[in-house]
DNA sequence: ATTTATGCAAATCGTTTGCAAACCT
DNA sequence: AGGTTTGCAAACGATTTGCATAAAT
């Protein structure tokens, strides 16, 4: 079953990948590990631990955190830092098939998701490769972020 | 002398548009602030607090730390991020006219600056402008960095 | 003189951690 | 049972901040 499908996953095949990377780093699905999951399925954009507990029934803050860093060394999860003082949280792109940069709006923090060409996205990765083998760098991924100032933030401060 | 400069720019000309940026914004160029502006125009990185500190001769910590978001507010030093737990501090390139981009290694924590060829920056650059106004952001400046494992890192966990 | 910058030490706050109870298998 | 996960509260640590002193204009 699903062997067709190309760029999109449907939930279940998600969670099933996700217990995989769990198992081969020794580590069990849990009702609160999947929650979190789910969390971040139904979100458009990286959340905060914050978000992530407002969102959530009976999740807590050490256990989010805990789970958070877990899922992330089992590669099923992305930190995604910012200038401000928040850590936000999204699934790994290899998970959702979904390959997108950030524009991050310095004013309030605001992390959306967007992506780009795929002509571009591959001149980007091939240079990328190039400096990185360079370097003697091993390449895990690499992010292409906006960094600017969203339309909320925008009107609001023009006051003029 | 130096009016016929193109991509370099000398140290006397970089402190005299450091202390423009900050008569800008009605600041001073004290000399801790200027030694702060020494330190990242002789390193070939972004330097985290500590590394200031240890490079430095009088500074204090708080003081650094003040300095450093003066500066940045006045847009002549810029902060840069990583999952590590310590925020790192650069030149603003307009001022060192060295656009460049960062390897960092997730196990060190270890920044370091590359660059890569015009055309792809340019490519880059349009596609996420295009990006933006479509969103209503507007562009500060991109980022593009490599995310990976430095050399050291590499031999030292190949223990095999 | 008055405003601004500095140094010290204390406070802040997102995140991590110790430990005992609850939960698997 | 044996090991893991959870929740709570305490600890941590990079960064920020209050306040008194030292510049700077």
């Amino acid at each position: 079953m699903s062997s067709m499908s190309s760029t999109s996953v449907d939930a279940s095949d998600l969670h099933a990948n996700v217990a995989l990377r769990l198992r081969d780093d020794d580590q069990r699905y849990t009702s609160g590990r999947r929650e979190l999951v789910d969390l971040l399925v139904g979100a458009d954009r990286p959340l905060t631990v914050a978000e992530v507990l407002e969102r959530s029934d009976g999740l807590t803050q050490s256990s989010a955190y805990r789970n958070l860093n877990l899922l992330e060394r089992a590669g099923v999860v992305l930190r995604v830092v910012t200038d401000d003082e928040f850590g936000r949280f999204e699934l790994a792109e290899d998970l959702t098939g979904h390959h997108h940069h950030h524009l991050i709006c310095t004013s309030c923090g605001l992390v959306e998701d967007f992506s780009v060409p795929d002509s571009i996205e591959d001149a980007v990765d091939a240079a990328l490769h190039r400096v990185a083998s360079r370097a003697g760098f091993s390449v895990d991924h690499h992010r292409m972020d906006l960094i600017g100032t969203c339309p909320a933030c925008r009107s609001r401060s023009t006051a003029s």
